[in-house]
DNA sequence: AGCTATTCATAATG
DNA sequence: TCATTATGAATAGCT
């Protein structure tokens, strides 16, 4: 159809090539057309040109002819990956979904709430299982408090230490425990009995005034650097 | 192309309409084709019949086309079909395990395992919340084990009284008190002080041995019904 | 299904 | 890219 008969095979003349692209392009959407209105079928046409650009037509929406012919596929043979990956997905996500439930429901009755439906033995079980949690907890804290006295001690110490230094070559080596001192570590007689742990702040905002240890020693407030 | 000329639109006489779709189809598919090889393009053809036949023609796969399809689609505009569908739940799937992860961790910090990495505040936060958690739980089972002891009290009341009726009748009214009733209710006096709360458990095998209710008066075990 | 008259699509060209 | 035209392809109507 045409001034002469061509063979099908790939047209080597690009401008020609892409010129029979154009033509037959529309010809073939036009036909397309044709066929959904003329029997009452559903068609859709893709096409990606040389280029990558995309050119289509659909008697419905492309969408819902692609679902229709995966669901088509799928009913015969083999799942479309796209379609099985999907539930994959879906499974995983249902998979999931439960188990946060279940964690979230556990976690509620270790708040202490939402605690009917459990019997007396679930309840003594939660009783049990809340007691050893504390005392896990209060374990760590006694550690932490205790290493962070510890750690502030020692460093009391050093300061002491370093301030008595500092009085020898100032006031020379003797009256090395007089009143000068007793100024300079404010009035504090750290370091006097080294057995009883006690509880310094460190000055960092964040932490003052929160902590409440109950075997803590008063003290008045250290500044360190 | 044809004897004569025809208007494009439906074809009501379901016979030719029948031999038609048969007729372009072919058509359809072959020029397809031919645009595929001629121009090097990628083409594709769903087509499904007024009954619902599929008939299709891809120049590559149509798997590979439509994911093109859908990829080129969602860089532009709206989420195609399954490629974002599979996104969407992956999605979801990655936000739950991360929910899930999050969630599972407070857990085991509420187990008191875990508990590296918490400040002392942290510490002191978790310890209320197990002090409230528990007494959360202890008021629960208290008033489960109350409520228990009262239905229990009650039936034994309501026996008691049975059983009295019961002798007044073998014995007469009078001796009611005496040696038979004892016998008959294993020789426990219950009843006799109603202020004080009793400790009973029903014979279900799997609630057996496992209470410890501190406030419970000793007791034998009494087998209801 | 075939056949064939006719219309349509399009290759070549300007 | 658009218009023209000669030609082959597609197909409507018929058997």
């Amino acid at each position: 159809m045409g001034r002469g008969k061509i063979v099908i095979r790939r047209i080597d003349n690009s401008t020609s090539r892409q010129v029979t692209f154009s033509k037959r392009r529309s010809g073939l959407l036009k036909k397309a057309k044709e066929l959904a209105i003329l029997c009452d079928a559903d068609v859709g046409v893709i096409i990606f040109s040389s280029t990558s650009k995309l050119y289509e037509y659909s008697s419905t929406s492309m969408k819902t002819l692609i679902e229709r012919y995966n669901k088509t596929k799928d009913e015969h043979h083999q799942l479309g990956i796209s379609t099985s990956e999907v539930k994959y997905w879906q499974r995983e996500a249902a998979t999931l979904r439960q188990q946060l439930q279940s964690l979230h429901e556990n976690h509620r009755q270790m708040m202490g709430e939402e605690l009917t439906g459990l019997s007396v033995k679930d309840l003594q079980n939660l009783e049990n299982q809340l007691e050893i949690s504390l005392h896990g907890v209060r374990m760590k804290k006694g550690n932490f408090i205790h290493q962070n006295n510890m750690e502030l001690y020692e460093k009391v110490t050093l300061i002491r230490q370093e301030n008595q230094e500092l009085h020898k070559k100032v006031y020379g080596t003797k009256d090395a425990n007089g009143a000068h001192i007793s100024s300079l570590t404010n009035g504090l007689g750290v370091g006097e009995d080294a057995g009883i742990p006690i509880n310094l702040q460190l000055s960092q905002p964040q932490q003052q005034d929160n902590e409440a240890p109950e075997r803590a020693t008063k003290l008045g407030r250290l500044q360190l650097r």
